[in-house]
DNA sequence: GCCGTTTTCGGCCCGACTGTTTTCAGTCG
């Protein structure tokens, strides 16, 4: 009998324990080795557990022989001693502070052994009784951020935001700053750049030889709640909405160093950095060291070629092998938004009384926003009519009728070619939501799972198989079902899936709508190892959405994805062949 | 504790900011 952690629960496991070494001031390599082994984990795209299963534990950088010891006794028997060994001369209540900023091993430490802290409750109990302060190395300061910090982490709804909801703040914030004089650019960086599908706070950089003048511009921008933080060339600040918004300035000269620097990510940096002295550069958000002389760069590109690296672009700077293939000069070619020709996973309002939300624009609005973006076709891809509330009979004639519909605009449509399509739901039962007559009528077939999430690995992969198995369905909607902040992936044999789309030829689609970028980037990473071919889609329900497409292609991106793993960069000519027309 | 274009031993990114100090430790990105 074995037990089950998630990648999440061993993650924080094992930062505990990081925490732990440090405030027991053991060597600070195993504080690092341990704090790197939990984001390791955090990143892999399977679940340890699985892996352990397979011997596979190996495979997850920054696990070595020691920490692979210790996950065997924990799947095994559900505990690690060694672990308690550890943590048994500490406070227990010191591992709930460091959920607050500001606070970390050392000091949640001191915190809950001389005032025996069971938890977060009672460190505020001891801010407001003003017993923080009496101890040494804290003072009335600390004592009133501690406060401050933990009053925040008591409000704050969530702590990764979406890349829509990060945008809009980031654009306000770059236009306010740069109405100030010294301002010469304002770029945002850090997991924003990088596109990831969420992200925890907002890093803006700004070129000015007026560090001073231009961090003081910002602690006045009006959304400011307070400031963390405000130094001669970096400051950071919470907004009114809760987010904290990080700014580094640097002079024009130099900010090639800051983009590469701030844009991170921090595993990236740490690994070039690494490269970097290996032939004995030193580099820094101010440039790169050669025997103490400190060369600038204005251009990511010039630095990163100092390096004699290729450009690695933001998307793909995780430290998962970028920077090798850099040094080989074998990054590949990822696919630009300027590739993408169409778009064939759109609702409308027609009403066809589906068993999910109906668009809010007609076919002919859709069919027109498709040409201002420059596709060469476009796909109409209504939900099929309710499952439970049609008769199959009803659900023919339905889409029967709707075909006539769309054969008409079809013959009328000028520089684009339409596809008759629809999503269609995989049931509980691993069937799909309308019949084969009704399939028979369409140009083709895009499926997904709408229901029943939370159906065990095996029911799920059986539901998907079901769907690539049929010759009626070129695409997989949403492969994973998450919504992020809302609903997490359910899990799927995917090696599994994967081997079946490359044999039926079924694409899977990285769906670009923001709360599901889905398949996710370490997916797609996976799936392009298998041959699998991909469509990215906006699922528009209306047509501002269509605009979405750029948020699909940062995913493709991320996930090392080539022009030639994406379909509908394929001219009309050579991608129609995929469907029944 | 992990890891390797040299290295299975001897390294391990680099700097800013703050508070409590009186030269620095802790935290963060």
């Amino acid at each position: 009998m074995t037990k089950f952690f998630s990648n999440k629960e061993i993650a924080k496991l094992l930062r505990e324990i990081s925490a732990a070494y440090m405030a027991k001031g053991e060597s600070r390599f195993k504080v690092i080795a341990y704090d790197n082994a939990a984001t390791s984990i955090e990143h892999a795209t399977s679940e340890l557990k699985d892996l352990w299963e397979s011997n596979q534990l190996n495979t997850v950088p920054g696990l070595g022989e020691s920490i692979q010891k210790h996950l065997d006794e924990l799947f095994k028997s559900g505990r690690v001693k060694y672990f308690e060994e550890v943590k048994k001369s500490l406070p227990e209540g010191m591992f709930s502070l460091l959920e607050i900023g500001g606070l970390g091993p050392k000091s949640a430490y001191k915190l809950a052994k001389v005032l025996n802290l069971k938890n977060l409750e009672d460190l505020q109990k001891a801010a407001i009784n003003h017993r923080i302060r009496q101890i040494p190395g804290f003072g009335d300061k600390s004592e009133r951020e501690i406060a401050t910090s933990i009053a925040e982490f008591k409000e704050k709804v969530t702590n990764r935001y979406l890349l829509t909801e990060a945008f809009p703040v980031a654009e306000r914030i770059l236009n306010y700053l740069k109405r100030h004089k010294d301002c010469k650019r304002a770029e945002p960086l850090g997991s924003l750049r990088r596109m990831v599908a969420t992200v925890g706070d907002i890093d803006i950089a700004v070129a000015s030889e007026n560090p001073k003048g231009i961090i003081e511009h910002f602690k006045k921008f009006k959304e400011v709640k307070r400031i963390l933080e405000a130094g001669p060339r970096k400051s950071s600040v919470l907004l009114l909405n809760g987010m904290q918004v990080d700014l580094i300035v640097q002079k024009t000269l130099a900010f090639g160093a800051l983009l590469q620097h701030f844009t991170g990510s921090k595993n990236h940096n740490i690994h070039l950095r690494e490269y970097a002295l290996s032939k004995n550069y030193s580099v820094s958000d101010y440039g790169i060291k050669v025997k103490g002389d400190l060369m600038e760069f204005k251009t990511e590109e010039e630095f990163y070629k100092f390096l004699g690296l290729d450009f690695i672009i933001p998307e793909m700077r995780e430290d998962t092998g970028e920077i090798e293939a850099a040094i080989l000069k074998k990054l590949p070619d990822v696919i630009d938004i300027k590739d993408i020709k169409g778009d064939i996973h759109l609702h409308s309002n027609y009403q066809i009384e589906p068993s999910h939300d109906l668009g809010i624009a007609s076919f002919a609005e859709i069919i027109n926003k498709a040409r201002k973006l420059d596709y060469e076709y476009v796909g109409l891809s209504d939900h099929s009519p309710g499952f439970s509330t049609h008769s199959k009979e009803e659900i023919i004639s339905s889409i029967r009728k709707r075909k006539d519909i769309i054969e008409h605009i079809k013959s009328s449509s000028k520089n684009i070619k339409v596809l008759n399509l629809l999503e269609i739901d995989i049931l509980t039962n691993g069937k799909l939501s309308v019949p084969e007559e009704g399939l028979k009528l369409l140009d083709g077939a895009i499926a997904g799972i709408h229901s029943s999430h939370k159906h065990n690995k095996e029911m799920i992969t059986k539901r998907l198989m079901t769907a690539v198995k049929s010759p009626y369905v070129q695409v997989i909607s949403h492969p994973t079902g998450r919504l992020l902040n809302k609903r997490k992936s359910y899990e799927a044999d995917w090696p599994q899936v994967f081997k079946a789309c490359t044999k039926t030829q079924t694409m899977l689609e990285i769906n670009a709508y923001p709360n599901r970028l889905d398949l996710t980037d370490t997916l797609v990473r996976e799936a392009i190892k298998f041959g699998v071919k991909f469509i990215i889609n906006t699922d528009a329900h209306q047509l501002e959405h269509m605009d979405n497409m750029r948020f699909g292609v940062a995913v493709a991106r991320r996930g090392w994805a080539q022009k030639k793993d994406i379909a509908n960069t394929l001219p009309w000519v050579e991608f129609k062949k995929i469907f029944r027309v």
